[in-house]
RNA sequence: GCCGGUGUAGCUCAGUGGCAGAGCAACGGUUUCGUAAACCGUAGGUCGUCGGUUCAAUCCCGACCACCGGCUCCA
């Protein structure tokens, strides 16, 4: 299957040419599975569950089993952990102290594996009892074994497969013969903790694929290559979209480039009209908020690790009552008692509030909360959609950046909208329509939609303290999303702090999992900031706030569209959109180019000119490397005809046309933001 | 944050314990051309940073920083 690279990816082409994440295979024969359990760990299934296992992830799951027995051929003493199939391919993990994995390992233990196929031994299941098994693997020290063992539950078969000396506990399936598996590589050498809990001992990690045969493989492996050019962080370096300057600004805090910010301003041109249209108000917030908002939001203990620390200092007049303070202090002397503590206690709480606290914004609710605060509100306000492409800044841990998909600087298509709960169903309904009316825009039609909740034994630690709340925004939302007839998947334990939420996951050519769009549910904070509206019956009520950002961030979210366009942006986003080139620099040619490039330039309409003495087959490859939308090409014969020739990126030559109407299709793609 | 890898010109990459290299891009010139590269020349570097070993370090050793592949975490 070749991609034509011009084209966005449909999302089965994805799956073809993206490795998704190691821990979706779960979802793939289990329906229903929640994606967040299999986060934690790869999570057991049931021998019915196993049973469904296709072919390939059979072949795979085979696979896997022959890299742990050649690994264990070479190095005895390595210590086995699992070895599942993937999407792509499948991994073993190992606990081997003396030897370190490198890809310069990958030939000796494939040929190892090559071994093993030409043995075409039999995989063989055979069941032992619990307590033969734990002795087995007791004897043979494999300690990660024996908490696998564990976790089977009592009652059910414990099961093995051997294939020549190589004994497993598995529940398999796997195919009949090690025969049968030809068509492997080893991939890459990675590291994962031990049932992902970054508090265990980390494993070495070895990733392979296997196709049916060396032609899929082959296939497979050169699709990879493609999938590598589409990278945003080397199309956004080729096509001089956006720099980090690490030494200088910072890891993780993107500086847009000329042609990036064409992409950033046309998406928040689309936000505004869709936003105005939808009946939201623009609002704009400085970037940092005293230490009093994130107390007062709640941000603080449960967001903290995330965000910048503090920016702290002292105000003149701060620096002067320090001293009276200190003085007082010390004038106290060396006493003793209750009232010395109470005194001391009192002027040491006055000695830290003479530090002014300053945080970085690392969401733009609290500013946005604060500008509901602004002014009485009745509930004829009401719903309030305050919309802020709002920049926030966010302390990721330096191994999560990742170009554009994972910065430390962000700005969101954020959006607060206030509302009664009679408002409420049909406002978190309009926000779902405005998700799908984008993603049609960008001919995005395939996603995951996270529905997130709370996980009961964990309110107070990790979600704010207020179960019959959850329960019923919970129902709310689900509610809506069953009437819209949206598909989504429900995941316990992922909701905000303060409310459920939805996300919207795509996979970036890399096959990383991003949220691109969020949609949340907040009973919680506006209530923290006293927020009131009054009511048709004179008393003061709570407002619901919906935290919205369908467009997620500038960052992810062009980070993404990159990646789906492979840099061949639609005419409307393409930064440069149209280059006119000319055959020659004979001057009467260049002045109908100039002129033509005026004319279009009058229609702001972002156009360059090529009118150097660079032969046309140059300008032509030039202009194609640089990914323009549209070519005008212009020789004599153009030029006598008052026409343009055609050509579009990557679709060649459309052939000689009217300049007039050149310049009215120009202009009619742009303004329909045409796919 | 953790494990592993990498760091040489704007980009893609060679290379060596003893004067730092190529292609493309840039710049200067020649060329006047019909749909994916005309030709000649010039310039470009504290070899990621700091420290150590050595007569001598881009190369060997160490620390740090950044990036890459994962894990964990998230928009």
């Amino acid at each position: 299957m070749i991609i034509d690279s011009f084209l966005p990816l449909r999302f089965d082409q994805l799956q073809w040419t993206r490795s998704r994440p190691q821990h979706s295979l779960i979802t793939d024969f289990m329906e229903n599975a929640p994606l967040a359990a299999a986060k934690t760990d790869v999570q057991r299934k049931s021998l019915d569950q196993r049973e469904l296992m296709n072919e390939l992830q059979r072949l795979r799951h085979s696979a896997a089993h022959m890299l742990a027995a050649a690994v264990l051929r070479l190095w005895p003493d390595a210590l086995l952990d699992i070895g599942p199939p993937t999407d792509e391919g499948f991994y073993y993990d190992f606990d081997l102290p003396s030897h370190r994995f490198s890809p310069e390992d990958f030939p000796r233990i494939e040929e190892e594996m090559r071994k093993i196929t030409k043995e075409n031994q039999a995989f063989e299941k055979s069941f032992k009892s619990r307590d033969e098994a734990l002795t087995w693997f007791s004897s043979r020290g494999q300690k990660f074994k024996m908490e696998r063992l564990a976790d089977i539950p009592e009652g059910e078969a414990i099961s093995f497969f051997q294939n020549g000396e190589f004994v497993d506990l598995c529940a398999g399936p796997h195919v009949m013969r090690t025969g049968n598996v030809k068509a492997f590589k080893l991939l890459k050498v990675a590291s994962a903790y031990f049932r992902g809990n970054e508090k265990n001992p980390q494993l070495q990690r070895l990733y392979g694929t296997a196709f049916k045969n060396k032609e899929e493989l082959e296939n497979w492996l050169h699709l990879q290559e493609e999938a590598k050019k589409r990278d945003h962080r080397r199309i956004g370096q080729e096509m001089g979209l956006f720099a980090f300057d690490a030494e200088y600004v910072g890891p993780g805090l993107p500086l847009w480039l000329p042609k990036g910010t064409v992409l950033v301003e046309e998406l928040e041109q689309l936000a505004r009209e869709t936003e105005f249209d939808a009946g939201y108000v623009r609002v704009r917030t400085p970037h940092l908020a005293r230490e009093k908002m994130y107390k007062t939001s709640g941000h603080l203990p449960y967001y903290a690790d995330s965000m910048f620390p503090p920016i702290e200092f002292q105000e003149d007049e701060d620096r002067q009552r320090e001293l009276e303070i200190r003085a007082a202090l010390s004038a106290l002397g060396n006493g003793s008692g209750p009232e010395f503590e109470a005194e001391t206690g009192r002027l040491q709480a006055q000695l830290a509030g003479t530090t002014t606290r300053y945080y970085l914004k690392a969401m733009n609710c609290p500013h946005h909360h604060r500008i509901f605060a602004a002014e009485p509100r009745s509930y004829r306000d009401l719903p309030l959609r305050l919309a802020e492409y709002g920049m926030c800044y966010r302390y990721e841990q330096s191994g999560e950046l990742f170009g554009l998909m994972r910065v430390r600087g962000m700005q969101m298509n954020d959006a607060h909208m206030y509302c009664t709960p009679e408002q409420f169903a049909s406002e978190f309904r309009a926000v779902n329509d405005m998700y799908l009316k984008y993603f049609k825009i960008f001919g995005l039609d395939r996603y995951v939609m996270r529905f997130s909740t709370h996980d009961p034994a964990r309110l107070g630690v990790k979600f704010v303290n207020e179960p019959e709340l959850w329960k019923q925004t919970e129902d709310m939302v689900r509610q809506v999303l069953i009437d819209s007839g949206i598909n989504y998947v429900e995941v316990p334990n992922e909701a905000a702090f303060y409310g459920p939420k939805i996300d919207v996951q795509v996979y970036s050519t890399i096959g990383r999992e991003f949220t691109i769009a969020t949609n949340q549910v907040d009973f919680a904070v506006p209530r923290r900031f006293g927020l009131v509206y009054k009511d048709r019956d004179n008393t003061e009520k709570t407002p619901l706030c919906i935290h919205r950002a369908p467009l997620g961030t500038h960052e992810r979210f062009i980070g993404f569209l990159i990646e789906h366009y492979a840099g061949n942006f639609p005419l409307w986003l393409a930064p440069e959109q149209v280059r006119v080139l000319t055959i020659g620099d004979e001057v009467p040619l260049v002045d109908y180019a100039r002129a033509l490039v005026q004319e279009l330039r009058g229609h702001r309409v972002r156009v360059e000119g090529d009118y150097g003495t660079t032969k046309i087959n140059g300008k032509i490859q030039n202009a194609e490397k640089d990914k323009v939308h549209t070519m005008l090409v212009i020789g004599g014969r153009e030029k006598d005809a008052d026409s343009v020739a055609l050509r579009l990126h990557g679709k060649g030559n459309v052939g000689v046309k009217p300049r007039a109407e050149v310049v009215a299709q120009i202009l009619q793609s742009i303004r329909t933001r045409a796919a």
